[in-house]
DNA sequence: AAGCGATTCAACCGCTCGCCT
DNA sequence: AAGGCGAGCGGTTGAATCGCT
C-alpha cells in the first residue's frame, strides 16, 4: 500500500517527472512488465506499484497513440459502449494504442456529454411521460441502454434528421471499414462492424447480454446473444 | 489584463478477481 | 477451503488550462 503521509507531503498532486518517467521505463525495459510491487523498491522510484503500472500502461508504454480521436475512433467507442457499458479496458482493446484511462475520460468529457445533449432533446421533443421515464431510466443505468433509438416516439423533427444523417454516416464508415479489410473473423481485433446482418457474439468471454442489444441498434444487423464474440457473416 | 467559472485529463482510491500457498 | 497478495478495473478527484466577461 502507498504511503499517505508521502503523498499528502506533495504541495501539489503527485504528477510524474521526466526523470521518473526514464527511470521507470528504463528499469522496465530491462525487467520487463509485471511485478509492479517490486518496480518501486528495485528501481528507487518513490511510486507505489499501482502508480508505476498506472505511468507505464497509460503514458511510457511504446505503443501508446497520443493525440485526438479520430472520428473512426469515436464512432467504435460510441458502439461498443452501446454494447458493453462502462468496460473501458475491453473498449481500449479494441482500440489500438488508445488506454482505458483515456477511453473514459474522452466519454466523460465528450461522448457522453454528446449522447446526453441528443437523449436531452429526444425528452423535451417529447410529451409522452412514459417514454421519458425511460430515458431516464436508460440516463441513469449503469448497464447497456435498453432501448434503441427507434423504440421511442420522437417526435422532433431535428431529432428524425439527426438520427438520419447518424444512420448515414454511420453505414458510409460500416461499408467503408468493410472495404479495408476481408476477413469478418476478427474476434473484434479489427474494429469492424459489418454492414448488415451479421452476428455478433463473444469468444473468450461471457457478457450479460440481452436479447434487445441488437446490431440493428449499432447501426446494423441483428444480435445472437449466446453467440461467442466474432463476426459471423450469413 | 485580471478574474472567474467551465472543462480537461493525469493520477489516485477502493474494490474485485484470480492465483498461490 | 480459506486467507493473503498482486494485478487490474471503474469511479472520482483536483490541478492545470481554457475561454469568456
Amino acid at each position: 500500500m502507498e504511503s499517505k503521509e508521502l503523498v499528502k507531503l506533495q504541495p501539489k498532486k503527485n504528477l510524474w517527472k521526466p526523470e521518473e518517467d526514464l527511470v521507470l521505463k528504463a528499469y522496465i525495459e530491462t525487467h520487463g512488465e509485471g511485478k509492479w510491487a517490486t518496480v518501486s523498491k528495485n528501481s528507487g522510484l518513490k511510486r507505489g506499484g499501482k502508480s508505476c503500472r498506472l505511468r507505464w500502461k497509460n503514458y511510457l508504454r511504446p505503443d501508446i497513440k497520443r493525440g485526438d480521436m479520430s472520428q473512426e475512433e469515436e464512432d467504435l467507442i460510441i458502439r461498443l459502449h452501446k454494447l458493453l457499458g462502462n468496460r473501458w479496458s475491453l473498449i481500449a482493446g479494441r482500440l489500438p494504442g488508445r488506454t482505458d484511462n483515456e477511453v473514459k475520460n474522452h466519454w466523460n468529457t465528450h461522448l457522453n456529454k454528446r449522447s446526453h445533449r441528443g437523449k436531452k432533446r429526444i425528452i423535451d421533443s417529447n410529451n409522452d411521460k412514459e417514454s421519458n421515464k425511460k430515458i431516464r431510466a436508460c440516463n441513469n443505468s449503469e448497464e447497456t441502454c435498453r432501448l434503441s433509438s427507434t423504440s421511442i416516439a420522437e417526435t422532433g423533427l431535428d431529432v428524425m434528421e439527426k438520427e438520419k444523417e447518424e444512420k448515414e454516416e454511420s453505414s458510409s464508415m460500416t461499408n467503408s471499414w468493410m472495404d479495408e479489410t476481408q476477413s469478418f473473423d476478427c474476434d473484434l481485433d479489427c474494429p469492424i462492424l459489418p454492414a448488415n446482418s451479421a452476428v455478433l457474439g463473444f469468444e473468450d468471454e461471457t457478457f450479460n447480454l440481452e436479447p434487445f442489444i441488437s446490431l440493428e441498434a449499432l447501426g446494423c444487423g441483428t444480435m445472437d446473444c449466446d453467440s461467442h464474440l466474432r463476426w459471423i457473416m450469413p
